[in-house]
DNA sequence: GCCAACGTTGGC
DNA sequence: GCCAACGTTGGC
């Protein structure tokens, strides 16, 4: 799951414990959260749009794809006026904050991984926000150094 | 700050 | 249903 550290950063979750990840206005990003994330499941925390970019830790899904209610809030900043209130257009999951790297693993690095050359993030243009992660990508990443 | 990539919107 | 215009994302 990425996300702009200026906006939500693994510092935060460290803080907060758990958050829900609302916000996400993105189709293929929503059927990922709706569909396919399941209870315990493994996340990759990964900042974008930051100097150097790249996984810094590990969260897990606490709650499975629920309707994201900021898009029937007009005071939000991801209101979406053409949700009815009776039919959710977007679905988010709850995470909580397992652990965080010792050191990034830089986009850079992930680029250089062989066996992640599908990963999304490290894709040319890459704006899905949320992503699968295989179980064989999983592995090489959950054993780097950079874990500590 | 630039710009490529790409999703969304809206006119026709 | 096509496609140009536009907006957003995000690496650099």
């Amino acid at each position: 799951m990425k996300s702009e550290p200026a906006a939500y950063s693994i510092n935060d979750l460290l803080r907060d414990k758990t958050t829900c990840w609302d916000g996400v206005r993105n189709y293929q990003a929503r059927n990922f959260m709706r569909d396919q994330m399941r209870l315990g499941d493994g996340v990759l925390f990964y900042h974008s749009n930051i100097l150097i970019p790249g996984i810094v830790g590990e969260a897990k899904v606490t709650r499975e794809g629920y309707p994201d209610y900021t898009a029937w809030d007009p005071e939000d900043r991801h209101y979406d006026p053409k949700t009815a209130p009776d039919r959710p257009t977007w679905f988010m999951v709850d995470i909580e904050f397992v652990r965080e790297c010792r050191s990034v693993i830089t986009l850079t690095q992930l680029k250089e991984i062989p066996g992640l050359e599908k990963m999304e993030v490290v894709k040319r243009g890459s704006r899905l926000s949320v992503s699968p992660v295989t179980a064989e990508e999983w592995k090489i990443l959950i054993h780097l150094p950079q874990w500590g």
